[in-house]
RNA sequence: GCCGAGGUGGUGGAAUCGGUAGACACGAAGGACUUAAAAUCCUUUGCCUAUUUAUACGGCGUGCGGGUUCAAUUCCCGCCCUCGGCACCA
């Protein structure tokens, strides 16, 4: 080799003319082109590149360009996810301001990123700290306010004095003595505060179904799954032994006529109730944001907008659904009933279809036309057609059939219809098609006294035989004057309260509770009395925070029961398959101090499949399996599946579900975020900051010093700009949002970073979006990945996003360790500085070795400074081919290149770059010996480009007639060229390796035989044997059995 | 405890529709070149045993123990270990 490899100066060159040449923007969509849109997680601009954003960017950089050498338009964007807490600690520590801290930081790590070589598309760029980005994060905010996804919630919250803000659940993590703060390692207090909240929670069936439909790999949406921790069951109400409420009840109504009529209802009752109207209980925040398709939930919603504004209990109810407080209870009118409406599954638009049609039969039983209102329609009914006005659809009702549409019917025919001024159907007619009974009956059941559990196992409530409430239920409190041995109650308590959940949680702690004496309940189901407990394993806020137990079937059930020798369990599910017990280690740390059953796993003999588990202590035991009911009545003999349906239908439950999910926490008490575009008026009352006043940017006369109000709570020039904006008396939301909200959506800007009317235009979505493929680390997996996706699905019920789901295909890196195989750290002084490396050995080595360490998706590997300069001989000998380049080349040479490019090909698409590499590397050793034509040289510089994008430009740019090698095409195998017209086999005898053979991959198995035979080596080994079997597998081996 | 991933030379790793285990690279050893070193090039390199130190032969080898098969790193059963996640979720 005479040609010098300088790393520095080829990198130099190549990197200034790929700008100035601009090959790598993406400007417009190409149709001619099919799309790829590849993304990689952007960076937090902290000031220094280190190897680990190498091995995430560089690495997907050799996808990227071969994608683009396919004949594909790839966007691969680059941005910086630039607000967060070390630009704020940068400012609190050192004085500098945040923003140009910033800026600064993001300015000298572009050059570094540039210095990597890769094919970003820098035209697309976007930083989550410019306004023109945030202006969009805060307008979505308001849309999401608006539209009640996002809401200020009350509750208790995680706060790490440490950072002197709140964090999220998902930040928590478990230390050696309790909750730890995850940035700072701060021990966690738990503290009650008012929330900017998003409800993830409402999507949460909507992001566990739709993983079906993303190519991701298994493991990574079983992480979301559990993360999600959906659970079926019932939810089941018992009664208690208290006397029923009476007194003023709030009414969730202005409306007179309305309330006229359930006080009305109200009086048909047994209850001692008095119904007082929102303006009567001096209630003026009564803007309720209604389901348009959910009747259920719109009675939650009402009943719990206006449960917060008062102590009195509250009635909502909406067309057949009766509310109280929380509880929810369903009732089928019998006017719905006949016109055949199922509450559960119509939307508003066919409710009131049905409801018309329905109401036209009755006319035409009258003979006569009428006229009736249903919501905000005006529905009509002549000449056998029915018309609604409003933009519901109209429904033209023959003899025959219902169910053709005219969309330009209904105005005019309403007009039409009140000048005909035919018969309306008046309130009294429609309440005699309603049927009062079931309504005061529904009435009078939201107050009866009772408390409503969650169960997953609905079929064995026949073996429940006590109840066991969170300490924080709402009830217990409520009944302190009932309660005989209150004092001790309240002691528990009080206990619980200093307990943070990680301790309520620690299965290696006894189990505690208390009776509450004096409070019975009854199980619905066998209709016996049974007691109820507070016991702090039970928590407020999942489920509905109160259980049935069931210590026949459930472990900690019986593990409580025993303890406090409640019950003896009381069995109800036998199990009937034919079964295998096998026991397994003593004590298994239920929580229960000398409590040390005797644990069987039980196995079905016919599959193999675990069933359950067994305790046994004594003549006690427990088992979890299902099976078939007994000491059930009329369910004895039901599988369990069928009986929880059955049992729940029988004792007037619902079949819900419930999750482990809880809604995200959005607020923090930090400078250095996105503000929060919610300004307050002189009652207190939320209003979001209009679009003309986006970006509502953050004001910059700020202190930094954590006193534990918020820092923007300090800006007078944000006071100010408030009141002249919104008028006197008006002050501003003081909290910023999680940077994770910043990072949910960076991808949509991406594709039109500069549009100032829209976050992003459907046009681009549609020309770019789905994701095709993301590259990221695993540390993402439940939060970011989860938070996004949730985003995406709020922005598409808005309508506006294209895609239900961002990201079409994961693959989750892994991490590179330090030499010594550990984390890096400064502390161990094992960081290997990217930057350092480049200057060594360049930026193609650098990428190249990263790429070669192993397969990229999932593990860790260990930096080896040896490896990487292997890589870097290759580099050499590669700049040195073509003094081996000649007119002719053997067959053999040929051949290889084509499987050369076959493998590097296939490689690339499974990620799989060590390999590719290797078998380069294969055809260089080759050729070094063996020669190589032209064709044959260039044909594998094009291959080689994705790994070493400058080297190879270097190479071939004096044949590439001055076009870059990054826009010419990626070479294709010909298979012709790959078939071999003869193949070494293995000769295996009684399976043992003893010889080699070469003959035709296409040889008959008595060519493969003679050619055994013609070979003395293996003809010692079959001397004096008989041979029993002869297989010949083409292509693969010879193996000869023999006696 | 449960769930997931994994366990292959001194090291990173390769080979799994069952078909010559250890590709490629690092490291190590020997040699060439050099005054010398570096760089480069050549050779050797899973372990064991034997001998003529060069070569063939033999044995053992993919965490451990079984099984299926002509043939198992690959499939099945049991166990051990490592890493990651979750942890009384009713």
């Amino acid at each position: 080799m005479h040609k010098k490899f300088d790393s520095s100066a080829i990198e130099k060159k190549w990197q200034e003319i790929w700008e100035e040449e601009g090959i790598y923007n993406v400007g417009a969509r190409d149709t001619s082109k099919e799309k790829e849109y590849v993304l990689i997680e952007f960076p937090y601009p902290s000031g220094n590149l280190h190897i680990g954003h190498w091995y995430t960017y560089a690495v997907p950089d050799i996808y990227v360009r071969y994608q683009r050498m396919n004949g594909k338009q790839v966007l691969f964007p680059m941005g910086f996810d630039a607000f967060g807490l070390p630009a704020e600690n940068a400012a609190i520590k050192r004085g500098l301001d945040p923003k140009g801290w910033t800026n600064d930081n993001i300015a000298y790590m572009k050059n570094q990123l540039k210095s990597m070589g890769n094919a970003f598309s820098w035209d697309k760029t976007t930083s989550s700290t410019d306004p023109e980005y945030y202006k969009w994060t805060q307008w979505m905010f308001t849309q999401f306010f608006e539209n009640g996804i996002a809401y200020r919630g009350k509750g208790v919250v995680n706060w790490c004095p440490g950072c002197n803000t709140v964090i999220a659940n998902e930040q928590v993590v478990a230390g050696k003595d309790g909750d730890e703060c995850e940035r700072c390692g701060h021990k966690i207090e738990k503290k009650e505060m008012p929330q900017w909240m998003l409800k993830i929670t409402e999507y949460a069936d909507r992001l566990v179904d739709d993983l079906d439909e993303i190519d991701w790999p298994e493991h990574i949406k079983e992480a979301q799954r559990q993360w999600i921790g959906r659970s079926k069951g019932a939810e089941i109400d018992f009664k208690l032994n208290l006397p029923t409420y009476s007194g003023q009840v709030l009414f969730a109504s202005n409306n007179k006529g309305k309330l006229a009529r359930m006080r009305k209802l109200v009086a048909e009752t047994s209850l001692d109730i008095t119904l007082i109207s929102l303006e009567e209980a001096g209630i003026t925040d009564t803007e309720v944001v209604e389901d348009e398709n959910d009747l259920a939930l719109n009675a939650k919603k009402k009943a719990l907008h206006f449960a917060k504004q008062t102590d009195l209990p509250v009635l909502a109810d909406d067309t057949g659904f009766f509310v109280a407080g929380e509880e929810l209870d369903p009732v089928t009118v019998k006017r719905n009933a006949l016109a055949g409406i199922d509450e559960k599954t119509l939307t508003i638009e066919e409710v009131g279809e049905k409801m018309v049609v329905y109401y036209a039969e009755i006319a035409k039983k009258h003979g006569g036309e009428v006229e009736a209102e249903w919501k905000n329609a005006l529905c009509l009914v002549m000449d056998g057609q029915v018309y609604m006005s409003e933009g519901v659809r109209p429904v033209i009702l023959t003899d025959e059939a219902v169910g053709n549409y005219d969309p330009y019917l209904p105005v005019r025919a309403l007009y039409k219809a009140k000048a005909t001024g035919k018969h309306a159907l008046t309130h009294n007619e429609e309440e005699e098609l309603m049927e009062l009974q079931p309504i005061t009956d529904a009435i009078e059941r939201v107050f009866e006294p009772k408390v409503t559990v969650f169960t997953t196992r609905p079929d064995t409530l026949y073996g429940a035989t006590y109840m066991v409430l969170a300490p924080e239920h709402a009830l217990v409190e409520k009944n302190k004057d009932r309660i005989e041995n209150w004092s001790e109650v309240e002691a528990y308590i009080k206990q619980t309260k200093q307990k943070d959940e990680q301790d309520r949680l620690d299965n290696t702690k006894e189990k505690t509770g208390v009776k509450l004496e004096g409070i019975m309940a009854t199980n619905p189901a066998s209709g016996e009395e049974i007691p109820v407990y507070i016991a702090d394993y039970v928590l407020g806020g999942y489920g509905t925070g109160a259980i049935m137990a069931v210590p026949a079937h459930d472990e900690r059930d019986f593990a409580f029961s025993y303890k406090y020798k409640i019950s003896k369990p009381k069995e109800v599910i036998n199990i009937q398959k034919e079964i295998n017990e096998k026991v397994l280690n003593r004590g298994n740390g239920v929580g229960v101090v000398h409590w040390d059953p005797e644990m069987i796993q039980i196995t079905d003999l016919n599959t193999g499949k675990i069933l359950g588990f067994k305790y046994r202590l004594g003549d006690v035991s427990c088992h979890t399996c299902y099976g078939k009911l007994i000491n059930s009545a009329e369910f004895d003999g039901m599988n369990s599946e069928e009986a929880k349906l059955a049992i729940t239908e029988k004792v007037g439950g619902r079949m819900t579900n419930t999750y482990r999910l809880r809604d995200w926490s959005i607020g923090r008490q930090r400078y250095w975020g996105v503000p929060i575009p919610i300004v307050y008026d002189s009652s207190g009352k939320a209003h979001v900051v209009p679009k003309e006043h986006l970006p509502w940017t953050l004001p910059e006369d700020v202190d930094f010093t954590p006193t534990g109000e918020p820092p923007l709570a300090k800006s007078e020039a944000l006071k100010k700009r408030t009141e002249e904006i919104f008028g006197k008396g008006w002050t501003p939301e003081v909290e910023t949002m999680d940077t994770f909200v910043d990072s949910s959506w960076y991808f949509l800007r991406y594709l039109d970073n500069k549009n100032d009317d829209e976050l992003s235009s459907l046009e681009r979505q549609k020309e770019w979006m789905p994701i095709d493929l993301y590259f990221g680390g695993a540390e993402h997996t439940t939060m970011h990945l989860l938070y996004s996706r949730f985003w995406q699905k709020a922005l598409y019920d808005l309508e506006l996003v294209t895609e239900k789901e961002p990201y079409k295909r994961r693959v989750n890196r892994g991490l590179i360790l330090g030499p010594d195989g550990n984390k890096m750290s400064k502390s161990k002084g094992n960081v290997i500085d990217p930057d350092e490396q480049v200057a060594r050995v360049g930026a193609d080595t650098v990428k190249m070795y990263l790429a070669f360490m192993g397969p990229y998706e999932g593990a860790n590997y260990p930096f080896d400074l040896g490896g990487i300069a292997g890589i870097r001989r290759f580099l050499e000998r590669v700049y040195g081919l073509d003094d081996h380049v000649k007119d002719e080349e053997d067959e053999k040479t040929t051949k290889l290149l084509h499987k050369t490019i076959k493998k590097v090909r296939e490689d690339i698409e499974n990620y799989k770059f060590n390999t590719a590499i290797s078998a380069m590397m294969v055809f260089v050793n080759h050729t070094e010996k063996s020669g190589l034509t032209k064709d044959s040289y260039l044909a594998f510089l094009r291959l080689m480009a994705p790994f070493a994008p400058h080297v190879t430009d270097e190479l071939w740019r004096p044949e590439g007639k001055g076009q870059s090698v990054h826009i010419d095409s990626y070479p294709v195998a010909d298979e012709k060229l790959m078939v071999d017209d003869e193949v070494t086999l293995g000769v295996q005898i009684n399976g043992k390796l003893r010889g080699q053979v070469t003959i035709s991959p296409t040889a008959s198995e008595e060519e493969a035989r003679k050619a055994v035979e013609s070979n003395e080596d293996l003809q010692k080994h079959l001397a004096d044997k008989e041979i029993v079997k002869f297989i010949y597998v083409p292509k693969r081996i010879v193996n000869i059995v023999v006696k």
